[in-house]
DNA sequence: TATATAACCTTTTGCGCATAAGTTGTATGT
DNA sequence: ACATACAACTTATGCGCAAAAGGTTATATA
């Protein structure tokens, strides 16, 4: 790789020229000199080499992009479409503001935290939340930390977070579920909290308006983990006989029950309903297709790394709360019963 | 952020000592500096300016992943988990080596060997081929590429490929379709290089090697742009009413078609069969559950990044072609007809 | 007693770049 | 004629690190 030293060497000038010109700084340079450099430059592919211009200038263009992956969960997070779907909004509005994407999945955030230390990245997206260590280390490296889809994170000034109005999406598809004559509604999750608890939130609150009891076993709490999920859903099917709806967490979960429900002789609609939330492809292929809480990931994502970017630029300060409108999606899993 | 040179102050030592204890080279230092530095260490939470090791010792440990998006095809790029799959593979691989994944995608593959120049990336791995300027490019910049799913790499000295028994799979699963009575079978994809290619070739020489004859019609091509699928498909429905079998180039696919005809009324497999290629979620949560070709993506990735990273350290040269084995899955879309 | 050697240090150098500070020559104003 | 300004350069410095090269002891060997 040919260095700016070389270049210079062999137009017989300074560097510091040479990197006038690469920086055009044009008021430095004579209009021939800048003519001769930039065709040298051309004329040998110059690339700049990032280490170097990172080191003088301690900025590194990098975004990191951290994964904190539930370790019982590892599989389903990575072949969740969900994924690539974001990090395609995402790298896209990075690349174009000049920033690079650094990717890192770990479940052990502080050693997230060190990864973003020592590459000096210039800001974290951050899909789940730190735990205590992690947030520990985060409060020396003093970057902006964009989490997404992250409830708890009130009290700490570096970190915002872009969101979707979990709460108020549930809330609306319940309530669609018991205007179509639903009164027995299970909800279907693998934890109690953040987006999980938000979404249970909303489903719960809409039972409460419309003057339905909740009852701890209408949660229908699903083991996430692969070597399980096979027995949950089993379980769970058995359960749902006592239910005429189920809301579900996410897609994913909603076709997985619908996958079991059709196995077991269970028809979508006619014997339970079905909604989920989320809305991306496995729902919309589904036959029954799949009735849901839409959500845009990819726009998420680019909401996501504009805000960062625009938070390490200093145009904006951290903001706590972003969050991104839901839209309810009907389609065929939802019947309507009198 | 505290350098080595602070440390080394605070201590009244020299940098290097306290570099020597950070790399281990006990031999230099005395036990109990050994212990006083790593205390240290351990106290101020220490990590390393990566920017500058990279530039001090020439290496970056990245490893550059780049997606080359085909711009008709982008948003299914992006959709398809194939991609969040092999992430996965690659960078737990990556990381369990010491190195970090940058990731970049762009259609101009030039663009990407620049990008990868100027990182000083130790080496790419790529899916997607590139193309002349692309190859121009690298050939300046002269670390190994591990491309993923490519046959076009023929003379590349510094290239290997990952890839998969392409024809083989599709051979056998048209043979097993040919076995379960099926004469008249097409051929769905959305173009005829690369991978796709090798598929169509195996399908056809199966065709070929039971006596049926292979007409241009026979081949279904979808318009992969989000745009125009739906058209498209709505077209091939009708055509496939004169065949029994369609043997499809991956899942996404194959799902996609078979919601189509769901929506026909056409029943699936009583009207017509359909194979799919990749085994994916799409696929093992349809209803029937798809038959079809299985790879496995995240070991794919793991192989291509544990591959590239042994051709980094010198451990073994760039060979051409590496092909994984497939199985078929049978499962309910295929239907014996006598 | 001279010399080698090992143990444990420090000083120095350079990676490639950006930039602050310095130099030269020419034009402008008074 | 002299100060000033400015265009178009060059020289020097430092970012943080790794490692080569250079010290200074104390101990072992000839």
């Amino acid at each position: 790789m040919i260095t700016i030293k070389e270049i210079a060497q062999q137009l017989n000038m300074s560097t510091t020229t040479v990197s006038n010109v690469i920086h055009g700084k044009t008021g430095e340079v004579s209009p021939q000199t800048i003519e001769r450099v930039e065709q040298f430059l051309k004329k040998v592919d110059y690339v700049p080499n990032i280490s170097a211009r990172n080191l003088a200038q301690n900025e590194s263009k990098i975004i990191g992009f951290a994964l904190k992956a539930r370790a019982d969960k590892y599989s389903n997070l990575l072949t969740d479409p969900f994924v690539s779907e974001i990090i395609g909004g995402i790298e896209e509005t990075i690349r174009k503001a000049g920033y690079f994407m650094m990717i890192y999945i770990s479940s052990d955030t502080a050693e997230i935290m060190r990864h973003v230390s020592t590459w000096n990245v210039d800001g974290l997206l951050l899909f789940g939340m730190l735990d205590d260590d992690g947030i520990r280390v985060s409060e020396k490296y003093k970057k902006p930390i964009v989490c997404i889809d992250t409830y708890s994170i009130e009290g700490l000034k570096h970190f915002t977070n872009i969101g979707l109005e979990d709460e108020k999406g549930c809330f609306q598809m319940t309530q669609y579920l018991i205007d179509c004559g639903h009164r027995k509604i299970a909800f279907l999750s693998d934890n109690m909290k953040g987006v999980d608890l938000a979404r249970f939130t909303g489903y719960k609150n809409a039972l409460e308006a419309n003057g339905i009891e909740f009852h701890e076993e209408d949660f229908f709490k699903i083991l996430p983990h692969e070597s399980q999920v096979e027995e949950s859903l089993n379980e769970l099917a058995q359960r749902s006989k006592n239910y005429t709806a189920i809301m579900c967490v996410s897609d994913l979960y909603a076709v997985m029950l619908m996958s079991k429900f059709h196995d077991l002789g269970v028809k979508v609609p006619d014997d339970i309903s079905i909604a989920g939330f989320d809305d991306n492809l496995l729902g919309r292929l589904h036959r029954p297709a799949l009735t849901t809480v839409h959500q845009n990931v990819k726009k998420k994502g680019q909401l996501a790394a504009e805000t960062l970017i625009k938070i390490i630029k200093g145009k904006i300060g951290a903001s706590n709360q972003i969050q991104l409108p839901t839209r309810l999606v009907i389609r065929d899993t939802v019947k309507k019963i009198k």
